[in-house]
DNA sequence: TAGCACCCCGACTGCGACTT
DNA sequence: AAGTCGCAGTCGGGGTGCTA
């Protein structure tokens, strides 16, 4: 086994991050070791010790950061001066043990960095503290392998002090949102209309009708009741959270379409969502056809009765706007709802993950309204909407 | 280049809690 | 007794990016 050319003191580093997605994602917090003194900065509150440690190390160590931690580094602090040494754990782990005995990033990193990140976003501290804990294991774990994969020493690390926990928390300040409602400058009499649609009438679909920032939510099952509310509003815009066209050259939804194997299943928006970091699901996988089908045949019909119609992706506007998704937690997405600042008896009753999903897909239409999205996609294939947080004089920069 | 790990979400299932 | 509801867990197909 060669041992790596180390030519400094290793520092070892984990970002924990908000998801995934280069694009959409940021690092919230970076916690590192070096010479068996932990620390961590929080990326949003401005600090150059971390700059100050990279400088001075000779390696810079992780797991997967090749795939994680590192390119995070790289687009969201470009300024880091980043050891030219670096070594990823992960990597030298399935090389000496094979894939099988190595941990995959998630049992490496345990407890889901977004959620606790959006917990303490929510108001609670202790999810600060167990993010914190958290990853001062996960460098412990990080040396320990150093130690039996590269036969390098590594400093003993003390255990966390509360003391030095309490400093940090105080360093990550209070949490602020990203966006807020205010800032979109609409008339507070707009009305827009949010649905997340199922794929039958069987099973109830999110509502909200959105006036100004006051949300009124319920479940409807079947269509007739949608349009006959939608008839009822007169919304200014409809946003849908349901595929509302098929790819280019598809002519059915269904399987047995001849032309399924040459256009296959997505869509230019899907494979753009994609390429920027945001999963998507195919919209004509067999689960999703029905959806597919009542959805176009909705908006069609809502088209029909005179109202515009949008396709809307709560999970993507979330990511963009700094939400958490339902996926981690329903309160902390009422909570992220809360704080983009829409009103209504969602804040405080019983509410589903789908009248959250419904509000999430009319604030589409709210900056839709407001000139301030992104249409994913190509014309021929009707666009998916995103909001897009640039003022527009930026925009116009680039 | 094959083989993985990972991501997405609705549908479905089984279960317990609750209402009618 | 029957129905409704939420919750938690499982499933499934393709795309992507990385490693062996």
């Amino acid at each position: 086994m060669v041992k790596p050319h180390v030519p400094g003191p290793p520092l070892f580093l984990q970002a924990e991050t908000t998801g995934t997605s280069l694009w959409y994602d940021r690092a919230v917090m970076i916690g590192w070791d070096t010479g068996g003194r932990y620390e961590v900065a929080f990326p949003e509150s401005g600090d150059d010790r971390l700059a100050e440690a990279l400088a001075s190390a000779g390696a810079l160590v992780t797991f997967d950061g090749f795939r994680l931690d590192l390119p995070f580094l790289k687009q969201h602090s470009p300024h880091l001066p980043l050891p030219e040494h670096q070594i990823d754990l992960r990597t030298l782990m399935r090389r000496k043990y094979g894939a099988a005995k190595t941990p995959s990033a998630k049992e490496h990193r345990g407890e889901r960095a977004p959620n606790l990140w959006y917990g303490y976003r929510a108001g609670d501290p202790g999810a600060l503290r167990r993010l914190i804990e958290n990853n001062h294991a996960a460098i412990q774990r990080l040396k320990a392998m150093w130690r039996d994969c590269a036969g390098q020493p590594a400093h003993q690390t003390p255990p966390l002090s509360s003391r030095y926990l309490d400093l940090w928390i105080a360093q990550a300040g209070a949490p602020t949102p990203l966006f807020t409602y205010d800032r979109l400058r609409l008339d507070p009499n707009l009305r827009v209309v949010g649905i997340d649609l199922t794929g039958s009438e069987t099973r109830p679909s999110g509502w909200c009708l959105l006036e100004g920032a006051r949300a009124e939510t319920r479940r409807i099952k079947t269509d007739d009741e949608m349009l006959a509310r939608i008839a009822d509003a007169a919304p200014a815009i409809v946003s849908l959270d349901s595929p509302l066209s098929l790819p280019a050259g598809r002519l059915r939804v269904d399987d047995r379409d001849p032309t399924r194997a040459q256009f296959g299943i997505n869509r230019e928006c899907e494979r753009v969502l994609r390429r920027r970091g945001v999963g998507v699901y195919p919209p004509l996988l067999p689960s999703m056809q029905a959806l597919t089908t009542r959805g176009i045949a909705l908006a069609d019909h809502i088209r029909r009765m005179g109202f515009p119609v949008i396709e809307g992706f709560p999970g993507a506007a979330q990511d963009i706007l700094g939400i958490p998704r339902k996926k981690a937690s329903v309160e902390y997405l009422r909570d992220g709802l809360t704080r983009f600042g829409v009103m209504g008896e969602f804040r405080q009753g019983r509410v589903s993950h789908d009248e959250l999903d419904a509000i999430t897909v009319a604030i589409v239409g709210l900056f839709y309204i407001a000139g301030r999205y992104e249409a994913l996609g190509d014309e021929q294939e009707g666009c998916l909407i995103v909001p897009d947080l640039r003022e527009s004089a930026e925009i116009m920069i680039q």
